[in-house]
DNA sequence: GGCTCCATGTAAGGAGTTACATGATTCA
DNA sequence: TGAATCATGTAACTCCTTACATGGAGCC
């Protein structure tokens, strides 16, 4: 890895799970973005395997071959210079970080006026609906918390939580606002 | 554009702020982006302008030279088609958008367990003072409100304020969860 | 034996990033 | 006249997506 440059977020995401979760296999960290209730990784072989392959390259990751199993299987697990990568990723953060991400809902309501007044109720409705429900999805406890830092995950995973129901609370304001029934 | 395929959303976003702010330059498309106070529209050049090629391509612009410019200026327009893709576009709201998107500082959260306290700490402070000023960015008025609807560009603008001040409550909850000093 | 899951990858294509390139207009 | 801004674009590179491809292990 050249002299100064940061791991992208799937690296670094890659990483603090082989991090946390190792020995791990390749598929497992792949299942591990799969059953990620957040949106937006989308854990495509495509990207997840030559992401690992990086990382091995620069040396943050071993893979030690499994005695006994004719797969190609190997188990990854970070290398003292992948902590340290893991910790200037996570200490190196932007200005920009911190603030309001994109979000296809909140981008679309921009753009509602180009809508009649019933398509509007039933967009907010559904977002609503999709809301609600991903929600009851964030607060299932995760079905394998075995990790070096159960703490940090769960301070994570409430993170995703609030920020679900400050949405459907907005959602509700927005109705409020542009006077469309409930 | 192939029949049933779905704008992506850097050409909805295009799309809607030429809809809504038309007839505009590609220019001024670009400083729309850049000027945006939420992170992650990138607004590069190699993006911007070729999704607007994709959409004069597919008839969902027109473009209008200005006569008494030597530059190469064109003014751009939302077409008829070009409204009703906009409307497709934000009615076909996909099942997985409500839930919480990819956030980098709760990406990082999860891994906080790889640092010694004093950087968590550490970390948590310059997290939230980032999300302070975001705060602080996102309740400024729009420089420029002319839209054909400023209603939702409110509404909009609302939900972005309060996904962080959401997160800065989530942080100091993250504090407390892991028994650091504020 | 067959199905499901474990397990690893590649190839083609598309989209975004960064850097480069060019030139006109406006205002001090 | 010089600097900032307006204005549009291309080229190389990287990364991600989708689809394809292959085969072993475990269980009924």
């Amino acid at each position: 890895m050249a002299k100064g440059q940061q791991l992208t977020e799937l690296e670094g995401a890659v990483l603090g799970i082989i991090w946390s979760r190792g020995p791990i296999t390749a598929y497992g960290v792949r299942q591990r973005f799969m059953r990620s209730t957040t949106r937006g990784w989308s854990a495509s072989t495509g990207a997840i395997y030559p992401a690992i392959e990086r990382l091995a390259e620069y040396g943050f990751i071993s893979r030690t071959p499994q005695a006994g199993d004719g797969r190609a299987s190997r188990k990854l697990q970070a290398t003292k210079s992948g902590a340290e990568a893991l910790r200037s990723w996570i200490v190196e953060i932007q200005d920009w970080m911190g603030g309001a991400m994109v979000d296809p809902i909140r981008t679309r309501v921009i753009y509602l006026g180009v809508l009649p007044a019933k398509d509007r109720a039933s967009f907010l409705q559904a977002a609503t609906r999709n809301a609600e429900a991903a929600l009851i999805e964030a607060r299932q406890p995760p079905l394998d918390p075995q990790t070096r830092d159960p703490k940090s995950l769960s301070a994570a995973m409430l993170g995703a939580q609030m920020d679900i129901e400050a949405r459907i609370r907005w959602l509700a304001k927005v109705r409020e606002m542009l006077d469309l029934p409930e």
